[in-house]
DNA sequence: GGAATGATAGTCT
DNA sequence: GACTATCATTCCG
């Protein structure tokens, strides 16, 4: 049986969380239907010695979330037109995080195609690889998702482990940053066909 | 198949 | 006023 991962699970350093949730199933839960898909890429934060991360500079109105407690979610928008989801990790009062790059859409693919602007017909593929698609595709705003507890059985956004797990994880430099390019805290599962970009 | 480019708005200095 | 944890489109080969 699939169960919500606990507080517990989020806990602790992001690079550790990045790669247990690679495989997870996160769902979303829109006007009483259930959109799902498989985690398959993600990317790791830190709070701290992390240029790179949101909570560089330390702590702000827009990326509080990241140092409350663990296990909620970090919804920003970015360029001007897209919005990307991250978990909370560390326990309260540290900075961290994981961000959600990918998903392998599972069920209710014809109402994220619709969320996306494509036609049903459209390769799953299209739907979630990719940060920004990921979002579009669940219908993940800022506003109203912001700060969601990932724990609880009543919320919209949750993430669930159904005893899948992923043959071989890859360890990559992130994407689209400009500091701390070097550092291998993207993780993925090898082989997947929906990760964002083939590597 | 890959590189270059423009759209577009919230957040911080 | 600059910058950005992106995407889709347009070009070129």
């Amino acid at each position: 049986m699939a169960h919500t991962l606990t507080r517990a699970f989020y806990s602790r350093p992001p690079d550790a969380v990045a790669r247990d949730l690679l495989g997870k199933i996160l769902e979303r839960r829109l006007r009483g239907q259930r959109l799902s898909g498989r985690i398959v890429e993600v990317e790791a934060y830190f709070g701290r010695d992390d240029p790179a991360a949101h909570s560089a500079a330390g702590k702000t109105a827009r990326n509080a979330v990241l140092f409350g407690p663990p296990g909620h979610a970090y919804v920003y928008f970015i360029y001007g037109m897209h919005s990307c989801v991250n978990v909370s990790c560390e326990p309260e009062g540290q900075a961290g995080c994981v961000l959600l790059r990918a998903l392998e859409p599972l069920t209710g693919l014809e109402t994220m195609a619709r969320l996306r602007g494509l036609s049903a017909s459209a390769s799953s593929r299209m739907l979630a690889s990719g940060p920004g698609r990921l979002c579009q595709a669940l219908g993940i705003v800022r506003a109203t998702h912001n700060g969601l507890d990932l724990i609880d059985p009543e919320s919209q956004l949750q993430i669930r482990d159904d005893g899948f797990r992923p043959e071989s994880i890859k360890a990559t430099p992130r994407i689209g940053i400009r500091k701390a390019v070097e550092h291998p805290h993207r993780f993925l599962i090898e082989g997947n066909a929906f990760v964002s970009k083939a590597l």
